[in-house]
DNA sequence: ATAATATTTTAGCCAAATCTAAAAAAATAT
DNA sequence: ATATTTTTTTAGATTTGGCTAAAATATTAT
């Protein structure tokens, strides 16, 4: 794997969360995402494509070929995890973290980011909830939904609660549940749409359908 | 503080390392040190005086002023500290610490740099036994010596080691003594020119003239 | 279908950080 | 004290990544 610019690497970033649905990127809509001129977009596609990073064709646009997103996907590890690293170690709000990570990721010893992970304790999401690809680029194809959609003796892992009201936060610690606790449902009751659920493999608990609906996990692909 | 590229950090850095003894610095001296042409030195004094960063006429050698120096020394804190979290986190031996941290050190949020700072506890010093400025560039003036010189009931801490051999290192952990080891000497035998030092307040170990040698202690100012 | 509009590329310029080769200044040796 | 050598600076070129303005191409509207 060669080495890329920071500069390189911001726009194979770029390029691979916008050609994420499976369209070709336009040069205007690059420029924009990266606060830039076209003219300069241009000029670096061009180049990466003598590096074979991606195919181009003049006014046909663009997508990152399997050597371009592998390299991407490299660049997004380093990003997340020290995303992970420093709202989970170095208690940074979520809110923070992007911005820090912006610059760390760029540092690409691949021994540093495999140690890190490591250390970590091979996390797979980040603060904001999206996964972190491991060592060999891969990201599990998780489902995000609310508990109330996720179906019986499936296990989850809690991801995100959409109301973050006092109220509903003493809730969930009460019933010690937080991003990252796995679950799954063992029962659904029709009376009062409540769930039971298990959690931690261990204790059993009942969760009101309002609270549910709150409650964001993710399942296997 | 203003901030400055990769590249006029690097100069800055090694210029408060070539000036340490007192001397000014010549474009030669430091050429060499950063692997340039000396060309390129003089191109950068002059825009490191624009930036009253230095004292620099021309064919004068240069030193960096108080603000130069100020910019330095957080350089060497972000370096230094960022040594101290892959040796002492993630596990990385002495001698690979050095080109990473080189990279990490660029990254210049002051928020980040504090706050890994009380994560890793206010180290004094990083794995090679230099000591980190703290978060106003404050060092603190410490003796260094070899153990042979260390004077008797003085109490010392390990700070670098100068022969990194495996059997050295064997040795070392053998006798349970690493960088931050806290020590003192209890008595000399002139006989063999060993000596018996009292490690971590506590047990008693008999060290070999030719170890003693290789092992440099700091001692309060 | 063609005119008007929007997008993309080309051409040429700029700044940072490097380089080489040559000139200038300082240090050294005879 | 002058010639030689070493060090430093200047002058001019190169590379990377950016810019503007104008030309080329594609899209949209009538």
């Amino acid at each position: 794997m060669l080495n890329y610019s920071q500069s390189e690497e911001n726009y194979i970033k770029a390029i691979y969360h916008l050609q994420a649905d499976g369209e070709t990127v336009t040069t205007n809509a690059l420029a924009q995402e990266l606060l830039t001129r076209p003219a300069s977009v241009t000029d670096m596609m061009k180049k990466l494509k003598t590096k074979k990073l991606l195919n181009y064709q003049p006014y046909q646009g663009f997508r990152l070929n399997n050597e371009g997103k592998k390299v991407a996907l490299g660049i997004i590890r380093r990003h997340r995890l020290w995303e992970y690293f420093l709202s989970e170690k170095l208690k940074f709000g979520w809110d923070e973290v992007h911005e820090i990570a912006e610059e760390l990721e760029h540092v690409s010893s691949k021994k540093l980011v495999d140690k890190l992970d490591e250390y970590l304790g091979f996390p797979k999401f980040d603060p904001h909830g999206d996964p972190i690809p491991d060592m060999n680029g891969k990201i599990e194809n998780y489902q995000q939904v609310s508990l109330v959609d996720l179906p019986l003796n499936t296990l989850a892992e809690v991801c995100h609660v959409s109301n973050q009201s006092t109220e509903m936060l003493d809730l969930l610690k009460h019933k010690n549940i937080s991003i990252g606790t796995r679950l799954e449902i063992k029962q659904k009751f029709h009376f009062d749409s409540s769930v039971e659920i298990k959690i931690r493999q261990q204790h059993l608990v009942t969760i009101s359908e309002q609270l549910a609906k709150n409650i964001f996990v993710r399942y296997g692909a």
